[in-house]
DNA sequence: CGCCATATTACGGAATTGTTAAGAACTGAT
DNA sequence: ATCAGTTCTTAACAATTCCGTAATATGGCG
């Protein structure tokens, strides 16, 4: 085991199909997680953190389509490719999915070299530079992704994984407003339901661990990162 | 620039291309040579010996493909990575040069970082079969992966197998969070099911064979190694 | 002042990891 | 094959950290 092509997540109802799926690829080397609705997708995706997702239309407990909308909502998977399973000649959600956001489209009956093929090259269009890590630096302030660390000056700071998340969230687009609901939805994900002062309390365990002030309140709508 | 990274040849009947990545690639250190067609990149692959050939599919007097198909079928060349250069999105030279031995694509307009990290991926890969010591060193932490020895300040430390493994995985990026998952596939194998604590139980183990801390925990993630 | 949104603080439950010991599985030698 | 020694996995429990909530404080603004 050499080299290794990537993180796929499976997302299927029938486990018949998973196990196809899953038995083929990590042949090949891949890192396999699978779901079985759209609802674990995107739970399992916050945590896998997969190359390439192959989704499933047809699903109980949310659908493909719903699914990907909520994936490509949250701007968390911009570099995630992702393939829709069909059924044949199921034109009309391809239309709508290639809409949506979906990269390729694969019919079943699966055919292995075919999928192979496939993924391998929506991973190349998609390969982020493996690599290199991926940091973000604001005059003294770093935060690195591949590490999960923030720091300033030079000097580490430890952050519990919501506060690193929240901190990235807001990070991604400086100056930008999120509103609290935003936040919620992408750092808590849709299901999970908690209260509005649970933002606060984490926002200000970052305030206090970094220092300086780099997450500006807007009253009555929401946060924003800024460097002073 | 102490080694030299390498011998590249260029493939392409544009000379503002040629020229183009030839600037980048010299800047870098690399060994250039170019030729305009197939016909001459065989010719000059021949005396220049590359490491790497970047092969541009569209071009007169024999096309990328049919100059790879024989570059490969003359086994002279089989040590030698190659990448083509494709126009966006022309998947199916893709497919293609996959199969005849084609190692990466490079979608052009050609982006230098791109550029450089795919080159340098693809020459790692190659490299590696020319068998050398394979070993690292860390401060005064050296890890030997053909002896399958670890040793602090000169001192022999016996690790088990599945514990080098773990921190063979861990090392290889140093500072990169590995994700529990992903160190389970990838030191246990995909087929094997094991606990969750068994992971701890290495680490741990690891972690007081040498003595100091080398393996950080990242909460709700994974591990990773970082000297400190 | 009184209202509203956010800030702060502290606490308990939940989730995750650390630790230990015991036995199963493996290894190599006799 | 038997045995001793090692390695691997598990299970049970301890320790730690994290997270959400609630209660209270603060501060701006009409």
């Amino acid at each position: 085991m050499e080299v290794f092509p990537g993180k796929i997540l499976i997302v299927d109802d029938e486990p018949d199909i998973v196990e196809f799926i899953s038995y083929n690829l990590k042949s090949k080397g891949y890192l396999i997680a699978a779901a079985k609705d759209g609802v674990e997708a995107i739970r399992k995706a916050k945590d896998f953190r997969p190359d390439l997702i192959l989704l499933d239309i047809m699903m109980p407990n949310k659908d493909g389509i719903e699914t990907i909308r909520e994936l490509r909502a949250m701007h968390e998977f911009d570099d995630t490719a992702i393939i829709f399973l069909t059924a044949l000649n199921d034109e009309k959600y391809e239309i709508e999915g290639l809409k949506i956001g979906a990269d390729d489209f694969i019919s079943k009956p699966i055919k292995p070299e075919l999928l192979a093929t496939r993924i391998g090259s929506a991973l190349r269009r998609f390969r982020k530079d493996e690599e290199q890590e991926q940091k973000q630096t604001f005059g003294d302030l770093e935060i690195n992704k591949t590490k999960f660390t923030v720091s300033y000056k030079g000097v580490d700071i430890l952050l519990a994984k919501k506060e690193f998340e929240l901190l990235c969230l807001l990070a991604s687009k400086p100056g930008r407003v999120f509103l609290r609901n935003e936040i919620l939805q992408r750092v808590w994900g849709t299901d999970v339901i908690v209260g509005d002062r649970t933002i606060d309390v984490h926002i200000r365990k970052i305030r206090q661990k970094v220092g300086i002030d780099l997450i500006t309140t807007v009253k009555g709508v929401g946060y924003k990162f800024e460097m002073s």
